[in-house]
RNA sequence: GCGCCCGUAGCUCAGCCGGAUAGAGCAACGGCCUUCUAAGCCGUGGGUCGCAGGUUCGAGUCCUGCCGGGCGCGCCA
């Protein structure tokens, strides 16, 4: 149990025993200030407003149905009626050294992120989904959760006609198919470009689709050459971003084409269905608008052809059926909102997903240059997320040169790497997911303030301690004697209250504050108390190494459930 | 036109579903290295939380209206 749960669950009882109704609870949350000690009940005056109590009186009323004299110093009654709980030195001591454990009833979790589209290369438009969901399933692993990564690529559609009707042509020509999409972006736009300009090869890109959609053998087989080719284009910058996805994650579209045509028989089975101008659609009353009318959700084009909101329908129904999720967790663009509504709404109705099954729309904003225009190439085009990660390596390695020269090349380049990607990711998930963001080179790669850097060297600045020491932390008690020593045991005992909250919220960003935080702490600590200088008395050294070693290595798992890797040096 | 989201310090952002005096970082300014990594620490200045009402013990947070911005709205995904 978390020091936060353990203070809710006794605050809460005591609130109900001095008379407040069920429904009421505690909320206890870390305190605001440090005079308001180390958590503080917020519950108490909206509790004795339901009861016609007055809140003070209320609050002294809950300190008589509660003993807390095993955890706290102190529980006070501050202003309106807070109440400030103050924690015993000795009890955070004990609890450092301590198993952890905490309440968490586990789950099935399906996460739908990354979910490239596989006619094209990876681009910076993929990394929020990619980086945010992946550090979101690492959060949820390490609580216990089960995972199910659903990486739901696109490989199917009508551009794909154009591909392979290109690709067919040079094929023809003897050409090697590996070697054409060795670039998939030149690939793509030298297609596109046929497509516009050349109206034969328009019409059998046309048929190319048309052919794929009705099995032809020739044309299936190039179409998985293609697919391969793509998927392991798209696992190298899985693997250069330090991403957990793989294979066996990939669950394409196309997987869901058998099962498209009984969904739209289901939906017309329960009556859902109505044609509009030729199209099969379903207009959902809930989503009227004030004029009367109401979006629809095309099901089946006119012509019989399906779209993705039928697609998503099945992969729902899969999730339901065949994966058994409790929750649904979608790591998509902001921008599709109002179809994961529909979709949401529209499963529910058709009876796709059980009551009791959660689905949540992760969404998040869109990628900003410094301009604060969509983030692109100086002459306009998509950036690769392979050049992108380049150079962030780049700048890293500069950097890196430039601080710690005396380091040889070969060990600055590996730092680089981890530096670089660690900084591309760090800037993404530390902001909130909701808005947009603002993709920056200095900022991400500023050695000051809440960056990757700044972590990964208050990780490096503790291991040296230890290789001054010439060996790991010895096992010792903890004395908290020091204010700074006590604010940086206290934080280290709330990692995993805010992996909770992370978990519930789907917002990595409160790890990153916490981590950021922890490291000041630590710093501060570092400043105001010595450690290896020859004045310390062996029992304070002792316990300081031990501090600064659960540091090190909440830090480095910290990290790493963000998907960022740290160093010996730096 | 309708719908969703956003507007917090010069800049980039937090703000834990209504809680105490709105917080960080950058930038600016001032201190701290013969001492464990100064890529650090300590401190100062900087705000009518877009505007106007409302709800209540209490509003950056909830409601209404307005202003400004982004995005989405029938056969792409």
């Amino acid at each position: 149990m978390t020091i936060r749960q353990l203070l809710d669950d006794r605050l809460t009882t005591a609130l109900h025993l001095a008379g407040a109704p069920d429904s009421s609870s505690a909320q206890v949350r870390p305190s605001a200030r440090p005079e308001f000690g180390d958590y503080q009940a917020n519950g108490v005056m909206a509790a004795a407003k339901q009861a016609k109590l007055n809140p003070r009186d209320l609050a002294a009323k809950i300190l008589d149905n509660l003993d807390l004299s095993d955890v706290a110093d102190k529980v006070e009654i501050a202003g309106p009626g807070f109440l400030n709980i103050h924690l015993k030195n000795n009890w955070l001591a004990e609890q450092l050294g301590s198993e952890k454990a905490f309440d968490l009833t586990p789950q099935k979790i399906v996460v739908d992120y990354s979910s490239p589209n596989l006619a094209k290369e990876m681009h910076v438009g993929h990394l929020r989904s990619t980086i945010i969901g992946d550090a979101m399933v690492r959060v949820l692993e390490w609580l216990g959760h089960q995972v199910i990564r659903q990486n739901h690529v696109g490989d199917w559609g009508t551009q794909f006609g154009m591909l392979l009707a290109h690709l067919a042509d040079l094929k023809a020509q003897g050409d090697e198919i590996s070697m054409q999409l060795h670039d998939l972006e030149s690939f793509y736009r030298a297609a596109k470009l046929r497509f516009d300009a050349e109206p034969a090869f328009a019409q059998r890109a046309r048929d190319m689709v048309v052919k794929l959609q009705s099995g032809d053998v020739e044309c299936l087989a190039l179409w998985h050459q293609f697919i391969e080719i793509s998927l392991s284009h798209s696992e190298e910058t899985y693997q250069h971003l330090g991403v957990s996805l793989n294979r066996e994650h990939v669950k394409a579209e196309s997987s869901y084409n058998p099962d498209l045509a009984n969904i739209v028989s289901a939906l017309q089975s329960k009556g859902l269905l109505t044609e509009s101008d030729g199209a099969q659609c379903v207009f959902l009353d809930e989503f009227r608008k004030k004029d009367g009318s109401i979006d629809p959700i095309i099901i089946q084009k006119t012509g019989g052809g399906f779209l993705y909101a039928t697609t998503d329908l099945a992969a729902l129904r899969y999730r339901n059926d065949i994966l058994k999720a409790d929750r649904i967790l979608y790591f998509v663009d902001v921008r599709q909102s109002l179809h994961f509504q529909q979709m949401f709404a529209l499963a529910r109705k058709a009876g796709f997903v059980d009551a009791h099954v959660l689905l949540e729309h992760m969404a998040f904003g869109t990628m900003l240059g410094e301009d604060g225009k969509p983030f692109k190439t100086r002459t306009g085009g998509t950036v690769r997320l392979a050049d992108l990660l380049k150079e962030a390596e780049e700048r890293a390695f500069s950097l890196v040169s430039d601080k710690s020269p005396e380091l040889d090349e070969a060990e600055r380049r590996e730092i680089a790497r981890k530096v670089g990607i660690g900084s591309v990711k760090y800037a993404d998930l530390s902001k909130n997911r909701n808005s947009d963001y603002v993709f920056s080179w200095n900022a991400m790669l500023s050695l000051e303030g809440n960056t990757a850097p700044y972590l990964q060297y208050a990780y490096a600045r503790i291991r040296s301690i230890f290789r001054k020491l010439g060996r790991e932390a010895p096992e010792a008690s903890i004395q908290l004697q020091e204010s700074s020593e006590r604010a940086l045991a206290l934080r280290l005992l709330q990692f995993d209250e805010v992996l909770l909250s992370v978990a519930k919220d789907g917002l990595p960003n409160q790890l990153c504050l916490y981590l950021y935080e922890l490291a000041g702490n630590f710093m501060s600590f570092y400043e105001a108390c010595p450690i290896l200088k020859d004045d310390v008395p062996r029992d304070s050294r002792d316990s300081r190494l031990k501090l600064a070693d659960l540091t090190a290595q909440t830090l480095k798992q910290g990290l790493g459930l963000l998907g960022i890797e740290v160093m010996e040096r730096m």
